[in-house]
RNA sequence: GUCCCUGUAGCUCAGUGGAUAGAGCGCAGCCCUCCGGAGGCUGAAGCCUGAGUUCGAGUCUCAGCAGGGACGCCA
């Protein structure tokens, strides 16, 4: 389908040419030309400001400017009216007739409804959740579940070929302190005195349920193992635990990439001998430009420790050297995250989202500085960096901690709401806005919610559909010059989907679909309210064309909560 | 102390340098002879403060105030 804005803005340029050739219109740059719908609907249906902008370097005030340019608009199919005001503006008219063709066109798209070519070719990677398998999946990391789910599914929508990643870290101390954790659940079940430790020990019920799994699967033939078979058991099953709650809010990944393997690869090794190569590697006790740091205390701390390998980004505009290889020879987790980076870089795709938490801006950083120092180009990759969510519970703060056992999982969320409710939710937020999150709200107030209204808009059209098949009524032959001015109200706002999709893909911001799903659904109560096709006193002909509307709407409405990852009920 | 994010209606939040700043919830009042009530209509109510850039600032810059986060040889 068409892009409105583009369609425009192709129109001005070529008016704006057309009049610099007739000598109308000095000569100029012509810049991007940025056409969007006006606020209000005495401004037409498509507005641009190119001449208020112009104004200066045409030498002309933008009044005439716009005039001028108006003049040297070519007609369009798709345009009645062009109107030039105060103080410059162009105001558009979208033409009616063509308006309501657009009616058939959703119908004919379907669920490809805007399916763009933007990405079209391009193989695009969308990384997100990556939580180590250390226990459920709270709800402060669910946020960067949905928003990227929402990106990949536009970034479909947007024409990409697009893989979900979900990169883990299976080498770390988490991971052993899993194991460990475990194995004293274990032998705990097995009946044995046992002392849970104070620190580095996961505390969730989950790891004594596995225990007993394990106690039934193997007997206490595993009581003189270390931590590792321990390890190896838990990871396995919280992995299961947390794909079969991703896949509750319809969320699958294509990959999960484990950091072990960056080991065993010697994938590590190569990074840190390119590092080395190219100068970006020292060894010593502390950092060689101490000097800059401020804290003092540091020192201290880093004094009695032997000699570490260092990276040196701050020549690439860190603002301290970071740490590539403890003193006691195992890699911190940065040089294994760079490689992992670099590792994505070298598949080929042609753009990497990586949607991390706010407390993994300054990491990324360093690794952002680590693809430079290797000679890649950092700027395929895209991060969009969520800020943390703060749960409340009785208008009070709760902490969420894994380790500690107390966290609100995303699981229980569910089952106190519903899939849809902690989608929209979570992921109705601009990625930079700090969510605070009510429990109480989010549970008592699931009746009242946005998800219900959008998600009405779809049940109202299937509820006229059913009602219509009841009665033996068809939109088959349906003329659609009969819609009115309310119906095509609702097509106008349909057709900025295309755009939606477009400036969401190339933003990364994937939120903008679930205001744009609710202005929708504001839109459409009020008409479906006024609009009735099969009240008694309707004329057959005009019910069918009504009918037709409404089966274009529940197909916009349809593309709105698919894009979202949510289901369109036909029945409340 | 340094860096990142935020400050818009009573609350939770949208808002791509453009024209008279929006929604949901809450609040006040009203609408059920139906394909609606998880609806519809009407109303009250707002850009943290101060400078600056611009023809034009909620939006950009700087300073201040307030809140959240990050600054580890953890991941």
């Amino acid at each position: 389908m068409k892009l409105l804005t583009k369609a425009h803005a192709a129109l001005v340029e070529q008016a704006i040419r057309s009049a610099q050739a007739a000598g109308e219109l000095p000569a100029f740059d012509i810049p991007a030309i940025e056409i969007r719908p006006p606020k209000r609907s005495d401004q037409g249906d498509y507005a641009a400001a190119v001449a208020l902008q112009l104004a200066k370097p045409a030498g002309m005030n933008p009044f005439d400017l716009a005039a001028v340019i108006a003049k040297h608009l070519p007609p369009a199919e798709f345009i009645s009216g062009v109107e030039v005001v105060k103080p410059g503006f162009i105001n558009f008219s979208l033409d009616v007739s063509w308006l309501r063709t657009q009616v058939e066109t959703i119908i004919a798209e379907g669920e490809k409804l805007f399916q763009l070519d933007l990405g079209a070719g391009k193989r695009a990677q969308v990384e997100f959740v990556s939580a180590n398998p250390t226990g459920p999946l709270h709800v402060g990391r669910s946020r960067g579940a949905m928003v990227g789910d929402t990106m990949a599914r536009l970034l479909e929508a947007a024409g990409y070929e697009v893989e979900r990643e979900y990169y883990f870290n299976n080498a770390g101390k988490q991971m052993h302190d899993l194991g460990n954790s475990l194995r004293i659940r274990y032998l705990e079940a097995l009946g044995q005195p046992v002392e849970i430790p104070e620190t580095d020990f996961y505390q969730g019920e989950y790891l004594k349920d596995f225990a007993h799994d394990l106690v039934t699967e193997k007997g206490d033939t595993l009581a003189g193992e270390d931590w590792k078979p321990f390890k190896e058991y838990a990871e396995k099953r919280m992995f299961d635990v947390i794909r079969a709650t991703l896949q509750r809010v319809g969320i699958h990944h294509d990959i999960f990439f484990n950091e072990n393997s960056l080991y065993e690869s010697g994938a590590i090794w190569e990074v840190l001998e390119d590092l080395q190569t190219r100068g970006y590697v020292y060894k010593g006790t502390r950092p060689e430009n101490n000097d800059t740091a401020t804290g003092d205390e540091t020192d201290e701390e880093e004094t009695g420790k032997g000699e570490a390998t260092w990276f040196r980004s701050t020549a690439l505009g860190d603002a301290k050297d970071r740490v590539l290889v403890k003193s006691d020879g195992g890699p911190t987790y940065t040089l294994p995250d760079i490689a992992y980076h670099k590792n994505k870089l070298d598949r080929g795709f042609d753009l990497l989202i990586n949607v991390l938490g706010a407390d993994h801006g300054t990491q990324y950083k360093v690794v952002a500085c680590g693809i430079q120092a290797l000679g890649l180009d950092p700027s395929k990759i895209h991060v969009i960096l969520i800020q943390l969510v703060k749960m409340l519970r009785d208008g009070k703060e709760v902490r969420m901690s894994t380790r500690r056992g107390d966290y609100d999982t995303l699981d229980d969320l569910i089952d106190q709401t519903s899939a849809d409710v902690v989608r929209y939710m979570l992921l109705a937020r601009s990625p930079d806005s700090h969510l605070n999150f009510d429990l109480d709200l989010a549970v008592k107030q699931s009746n009242e919610n946005p998800v219900y209204y959008i998600q009405n808009a779809h049940v109202r059209c299937a509820g006229i559909f059913r009602e219509a098949e009841a009665r033996g009524l068809t939109d088959a032959g349906a003329d659609i010059t009969l819609l009115g001015t309310d119906e095509l109200r609702f097509i106008r706002k349909a057709l900025e989907l295309g755009e939606l999709i477009e400036i969401s893909a190339q933003t990364f911001e994937p939120h903008r679909i679930a205001f744009y799903a609710l202005d929708l659904a504001t839109l459409f109560h009020p008409i479906y309210d006024n609009v009735r096709a099969l009240h008694g006193d309707v004329p057959p002909e005009l019910a069918k064309a009504r009918l037709r509307f409404y089966r274009a709407a529940q197909i916009v409405f349809k593309r709105a909560l698919t894009l979202m990852g949510m289901s369109a009920p036909e029945r409340m």
